[in-house]
RNA sequence: GGAGGGAUGACAGAGCGGCCGAAUGUACCGGUCUUGAAAACCGGCGUGGGCUUGCCCACCGUGGGUUCAAAUCCCACUCCCUCCGCCA
């Protein structure tokens, strides 16, 4: 959510940092009547309160002294005040329904740093990476045995089995098989053990509330883009950053203990609605997945090395994997609606020749943190803390970028050294 | 799922219709004393909102209700503890 005191303090700066974005100032017009509406109505209701109040202890000082006629009168009066006060605060309130519902449509003021642009066209190339790179090696060129995709070369070795997810939940929700199972499990670990050193592994459920999910931004906005169980109140997680936003939700937290750095490995589930039929095949777009996340709750001055440590792992981790992948800075335009900044980091993966999305590394300033009111002590008194977080990594296309990159003459998939402690033998063969 | 007990400030814990935004202790901050520290003593010490910056309003798990007046009474819900049932 959008800080309201500084949408009064500085109207057109605000408006100006959300044209970037596309949100017509006229919402913000909107905002600041409906404000000035309920700041009039709460002083009546207030005003009226007061006077309650102070009827209210005169009736208690005449019951004592035993003045029952006095009393009597004062009761009267005020149970007519009180008539009026109440019809006043439903007024105050329902306006600041209003007003909390429009605020919490606005999306996050981009930062400064944050690319011009309406939409994911004008992101920012910021640099490419591939083995060898340091060494002089041009960008890589692939061999035809790894011009196959995934769907196809998983198949043949019986490491991924759409059909079978498919009779299970529907399309989109992938079956791994045997290696493909493994190699799954493999990435996760060592993930989660180059976190170790500086961030606490959680594992949070795999649901959250309604309110929950209210705090991270995901709704009301995305409520199509997530899966429901509206009997318990619940929905899916569509990543970590859902649970680990609100672990210290309405907590005042000790500077001293900032940042809190956590990391979580959870399945993620997406309902990708009005995504069908856009690059949808094999593992590009499904409706659950593995990732390990990172996250951050820090001092506004902490949130830029924060939020530089997420993607330097990100891209260590990449690295290790060696895959070739892009940097992309999103431009304001593309922004999510709670992100600040983000930066997004994209795997090539030479079988199906697209660049793959697996992390996006954001920076949410106290966005989130207002919303979700958490915040920490400091010498300037009580402040909300910034947010950041991203993927290291999202493994499904990373899953797919491996099988395709590392896909050998004879079919089979050598795997990167790295995963030797993980998976043993490197070598996927087709199951006999 | 059934029965009982509970939820109050950073923590512990009192209050159980008006003088309660809330005793007391601990922690924390400032001061006195001290070479310094500890102890002792003195003072301070929740969060948010409104405006006429001195006051007003809200918050005692959450939501409703009763009352002139609710932390306190009533109802529903949530969570925690104990016991019973069921169950990886």
């Amino acid at each position: 959510m959008i800080d309201l005191a500084q949408l009064r303090r500085e109207p057109d700066e605000v408006k100006a940092a959300l044209a970037r974005r596309g949100v017509p100032a006229s919402n913000m017009d909107a905002i600041l009547e409906l404000d000035i509406e309920h700041r009039r109505l709460l002083h009546d209701a207030e005003a009226l309160r007061a006077q309650v109040k102070d009827l209210s202890r005169q009736v208690g000082e005449a019951r004592r002294a035993k003045a029952d006629d006095v009393a009597e009168e004062l009761q009267r009066t005020s149970r007519e005040l009180g008539d009026r006060e109440r019809e006043a605060s439903e007024a105050s309130d329902a306006v600041a329904e209003k007003l909390r519902a429009e605020l919490l449509m606005i999306p996050n003021l981009p930062s400064p740093d944050a690319p011009d642009g309406p939409d994911e066209s004008a992101n920012v190339e910021v640099r490419r990476w591939w083995l060898g790179m340091a060494e002089g090696a041009p960008f890589p060129t692939y061999e035809d045995y790894q011009r196959v995709a995934h769907w196809e070369c998983a198949r043949e070795l019986g490491i991924l089995d759409l059909e079978s997810g498919a009779k299970l939940a529907g399309s989109m929700f992938p079956l791994y098989r045997g290696d493909g199972a493994r190699l799954l499990r493999a990435l996760s670990f060592l993930a989660l053990d180059r976190h170790r050193d500086a961030y606490e592994e959680i594992r949070p459920p795999s649901v959250a509330l309604t309110e929950t999910m209210m705090s991270t931004g995901h709704l009301p906005k995305s409520a199509d883009d997530m899966y429901e169980v509206p009997r318990d109140d619940l929905w899916l997680i569509p990543t970590a950053e859902v649970p680990l936003t609100s672990m210290r939700r309405g907590e005042i937290l000790d500077e001293s203990a900032l940042p809190i750095r956590l990391t979580a490995l959870t399945a993620c589930f997406r309902r990708e609605a009005g995504a069908a039929g856009r690059d949808t095949r094999g593992l590009l777009r499904v409706h659950e997945f593995d990732k390990v996340e990172l996250f951050a709750y820090c001092t506004p001055e902490q949130a830029e090395a924060a939020h530089a440590d997420i993607l330097a792992r990100a891209e260590g981790l990449l690295r290790e994997l060696g895959l070739t992948y892009r940097v992309l800075d999103l431009c304001a335009g593309d922004l999510g609606t709670s992100s600040a900044r983000t930066i997004d980091l994209e795997v090539y993966s030479p079988g199906v020749d697209k660049w793959l999305e697996v992390s996006s590394v954001s920076w949410f300033r106290d966005f989130q943190a207002r919303r979700a009111n958490v915040r920490f002590r400091s010498a300037q008194g009580t402040q909300f803390v910034h947010t950041v977080n991203g993927s290291a990594l999202a493994w499904a296309r990373i899953w797919a970028a491996l099988v395709e990159t590392y896909r050998q003459a004879d079919g089979t998939v050598r795997l990167p050294d790295v995963l030797a402690p993980y998976f043993g033998d490197l070598t996927i063969r087709p199951r006999s």
